[in-house]
DNA sequence: CTATAGATAGACCGAGTGGTCTATAGTCAA
DNA sequence: TTGACTATAGACCACTCGGTCTATCTATAG
């Protein structure tokens, strides 16, 4: 049973014609998946792309093989993301983390903010053998690595241990964000961020 | 397309004919809807359980209902976990709250862990109207304001952003340990979990 | 011009979905 | 025994899903 209409095809933006359908699907796939749920079904994707179904076989060989690519395309923007905010802060690590934090609880401010899409659709796809999650463990580690090297510059005593607790917080002040945003994860998250940064202390 | 067989009906174990169909129902879609994800099939499900199609509808009326009741009663299992994890601790909040943790910390390591039951319940069902969304979100609240209690007995100066930290800490390690255990975010946890409780001075 | 490649439109398919229905068997109380 | 209730077995339905197929259109290169 179905207790709301989720699909609204109606106020669907369609992608710029200008785009291949290639990138019109990747950025229809992108919305949808997010906003609806990586069970969003072909047709809705082909719609809000204004595509036609064989293109997506054609360039992408399933709904699988389109989802896994758009993953790994929003891999990319949000590593390209995380670089900027890091090089923001400057030379300093311990101020190159602080500004990436603060880029990071802007974040779940925006509207219609889900959580994290890589841990959605992580926890979403059941197969354990869909492509997409060599995508996501793969990025998740590359966001662990960039923590790790800043935590060890900074001279950390235990940066990969380190690395992993800021993940943690991350994906933790995500996930309740997303379904309880009244908390304030991200704000309670802060001070514990502050702490793990702090443990760095130069040239100890 | 499916990369791996997900239901294996060779090797599901039935659940005892010593119980009712409904409590049979209950524990095959715990079990199911678990290691397979929400999206079990309705059949699945009632041949888990060898019970008959009718008496699924007749005693809970659909599949939704199934799974928010199953939700219900594992919450309660949950939190009577939680309660006797505290009383295991003894009087001193603080001494409670890290009887409590030690047993959290050793969930993830069990066999066929798949991260939190209600956060991937809460990611999976893709209507925000299914009525699963309100059991899920109680059950946090409720867990939330145990730890807050804990905390404010402990005289913490502010119980109610620490109860957001542990609750945060807890679900980010879920969900790190779900899809890279490897990471062991349990123990990355601990020490922030450890600094969260010792802010909490016995009458300062 | 024609030839080729890429895109569109949409019918179509098999499989699987949740849910309904009829018929039948067992169980226990009156 | 009868009657009411519950459970079982399984056919059946409308619908959705991802994916394939044919036919047509368009644009660009030669």
């Amino acid at each position: 049973m179905v207790y709301s209409q989720i699909v609204d095809t109606t106020n669907t933006t369609k992608a710029p014609r200008s785009e291949g359908p290639r990138e019109r699907l990747l950025r229809a796939a992108d919305e949808l998946t997010y906003r609806e749920g990586m069970h969003v079904g072909v047709d809705a994707i082909l719609t809000a792309a204004d595509v036609a179904r064989r293109s997506l076989y054609q360039h992408f060989g399933g709904k699988d093989g389109l989802v896994t690519e758009m993953l790994a395309k929003t891999s990319e923007r949000t590593e390209q993301l995380y670089a900027d905010a890091l090089a923001a802060g400057g030379d300093d690590p311990r101020e190159r983390l602080r500004s990436l934090f603060a880029v990071l609880e802007k974040i779940p401010d925006a509207p219609g903010y889900r959580g994290c899409p890589f841990v959605n659709a992580d926890l979403t796809l059941a197969d354990p053998a869909h492509p997409a999650h060599d995508v996501i463990r793969a990025h998740k580690r590359r966001l662990r690595a960039l923590l790790e090297g800043e935590l060890r510059a900074a001279g950390h005593p235990d940066p990969a241990m380190a690395g992993v607790q800021l993940q943690l917080l991350i994906d933790g002040a995500a996930a309740v964000a997303a379904s309880r945003p009244d908390e304030r994860p991200a704000a309670a998250a802060r001070p514990l961020v502050e702490l793990v940064i702090s443990q760095a202390t130069p040239a100890g």
